[in-house]
DNA sequence: AAATCTATGTTATAATATTACATAAGTCAA
DNA sequence: TTGACTTATGTAATATTATAACATAGATTT
């Protein structure tokens, strides 16, 4: 379940470029977005986009949040998330908070227990509404 | 977070057909997967399947899993799942065990309060190898 | 410098999912 | 039972997301 914590590693320039456009939009982005953003950089080419999300969810500074096929840069400072993480999204506002403590950890830890599995990846992503969103929703 | 939890429900053939292939499969299925075990039986395009799953998956009688773009009839006889569940997959026999206990609840209804959401639909899904996969492991 | 590994560029294509529009079938009230 | 309405279907086209295959360049090690 332990990735690489990384304290201090040389990013290429696709994957510097990847990563400032992630933390630019502050909320998931698809790999075509980001690949429109970057464009004027020079990109052309989705596979560009793919390989540096690739090295970058590697290294715990982007996550992947497979319910919106979107990328996310890791919220923490860099990132000491080992692999128990959990996203809560808001369905109008986009944000995403993300959450990464024991009661995750012990969480997939018994689940794991529980079945018999030797875990190597998780997903654990909830949608909803925000407070700031529940409190005006108008519908 | 409630889905139609149903008692006895009328599925049109479409949605019969593709639930019956889906526990025939017993496996996570693809919608084109779904489509070319259905051709013999008259379906031609996506659409009829992803209508009906979607529908399916409305009554709880079938699930997504996110993190692989596919779908799984719910192991539960008539899904008593209320929209807390968890999928643990083995990644070498692709077998899926459905949870839906408690403990799922519970840590869900924990996280929701906790980051002030409210919720409407969540995905925990679990990779690893499984007991026995993970027993004859060799590589 | 040769060998090797990693990153990159580029084209094509695969896999997954939805839009749009036309038709048919079921439901319910008058 | 007709008409109004809703839900399901059929079909074609297209959008969105992701990867394969192959060539080249740069960095690192020996």
């Amino acid at each position: 379940m332990k990735k690489n914590v990384v304290t201090k590693v040389k990013l290429t320039k696709n994957q510097s470029l990847v990563l400032d456009s992630l933390i630019k939009a502050g909320q998931p982005s698809g790999a075509y977005a980001l690949l429109d953003t970057l464009r004027p950089h020079g990109f052309k080419a989705p596979l560009q986009i793919y390989r540096a999300l690739e090295q970058l969810i590697d290294l715990g500074l982007a996550h992947r949040l497979e319910s919106l096929n979107a990328f996310i840069a890791c919220s923490h400072v860099s990132c000491e998330s080992f692999g128990a993480t959990a996203f809560v999204i808001c369905d109008k506002c986009e944000t995403v908070q993300e959450i990464c403590d024991e009661s995750i950890s012990n969480f997939l830890s018994s689940l794991a227990r529980k079945t018999k599995i030797k875990a190597s990846k998780s997903s654990i992503e909830l949608h909803g509404l925000c407070n700031g969103c529940s409190a005006v929703s108008h519908s």
